[in-house]
DNA sequence: CGCTTAATTGACTACAAGGTCAATTTCTTG
DNA sequence: CAAGAAATTGACCTTGTAGTCAATTAAGCG
């Protein structure tokens, strides 16, 4: 979806522009529809439920977006900007393989927990597009080998014993994809718990004794 | 689905009874659905594929099944029988939590990887009918639960170092719910030495030093 | 062979939900 | 206020697919 400009005058007011608020509008319906997307799956949910829960009509909807998809995708690209920060945070604070991985854990679970709707929606690859699959699958790819890489890295640099990074990977990255559906940010664990307590349980998976 | 009974004679043939090439078939269906749905989602997979894939018509598939949720649902509860299997395996061999566990989680990967098809729709939960997805849901809880009793029981004998019982559990379930969409029978690992790492993993993860 | 039941087909229906569009209301601004 | 653009609506179209059913073919059996 690409918006039509228009011409926004000299200054900006103090109130919102269109621009803005297009913007705003688009957000909060994806939100929305990763909220649901999350509950009931991408094809359960229909997108008058999305625009009825923002009391809206679903011809609205068309308005901020192309089509279903757009969503989808939109919400998978979110998710994995959260990946490329955690691995900046922990690429500059980590001392070693095994300092970086438990800072990109924590800081991607973090980040993940507190905006959980825009995330949940992990699961829901194969709703993919095939055209949209293969740019989310390259991008999670991406992220995957570098988690690898920095396991491999803290073996060779003696902070973690001899596992083997791929599975080791897809263990963690399991447990990521999977908290997104039980997590509830209103439950008993906040989302720092969790992230803290994944971080360690990683962490004493793999350090080196 | 209930099979309309007819009488079988008084001797069991030397080639199948029809009872019994009724309950081929249908476990073919079941085998072949699971497949497609691992792969492309439950929503995304067509009986009129199924049936394709099986040499067949779609309104054949009706003549085992009632209606497609059966099937969905019918793929969960083989999948909780391996669960149930390995609850029975760890706690007849299992000498102290730590232990159960391991063996928990190494039979239970095993019994998963060894056949697939099956299981690779433990994602597919919110497919299910509300119905359905009580019963699926209470089992799974169950499972869950007779796990984090697991943890406790490890953390109270000494076996396990002091953990959040109810995270650990999250964590691993993740990690073997997640193995259901990567998994590749004929790819580079073998189920059993998946099992045998993950099992490792969360051994290390918990076990006390 | 001929009768009965199992098994399968193909044509058909039902319907939910994605998507379109002209018409209408609401906002913004000169 | 008036004009034009932004935002929204409701009616409508389209399509994919689950599910039905009478009719047909294949199997077993006396």
């Amino acid at each position: 979806m690409v918006r039509r400009g228009r011409h926004a005058g000299a200054w900006k007011n103090v109130v919102l522009t269109q621009d803005e608020q297009f913007a705003l509008k688009r957000r909060a319906l994806l939100r929305q529809a990763a909220r649901a997307f999350s509950e009931k799956g991408y094809h359960d949910t229909s997108l008058t439920d999305v625009a009825k829960a923002l009391g809206v009509t679903k011809s609205a909807l068309y308005y901020y977006v192309d089509d279903k998809q757009e969503i989808l995708f939109e919400c998978h690209k979110l998710s994995h900007d959260f990946g490329d920060q955690a691995i900046e945070y922990a690429e500059k604070h980590g001392r070693n393989g095994r300092e970086k991985i438990s800072l990109l854990v924590r800081t991607y679970l973090e980040l993940l927990t507190s905006e959980l709707g825009a995330c949940a929606v992990l699961l829901e690859f194969n709703a993919l597009t095939p055209a949209n699959r293969k740019i989310i699958g390259r991008r999670r790819d991406t992220f995957e080998h570098y988690f690898r890489k920095l396991v491999q890295t803290g073996i060779a640099d003696g902070s973690l014993r001899k596992v083997d990074p791929k599975l080791t990977v897809f263990f963690f990255m399991g447990a990521v994809n999977w908290l997104t559906r039980w997590f509830d940010p209103s439950g008993e664990h906040s989302g720092e718990h969790i992230a803290k307590e994944f971080a360690g349980l990683l962490d004493a998976a793999i350090r080196s004794r």
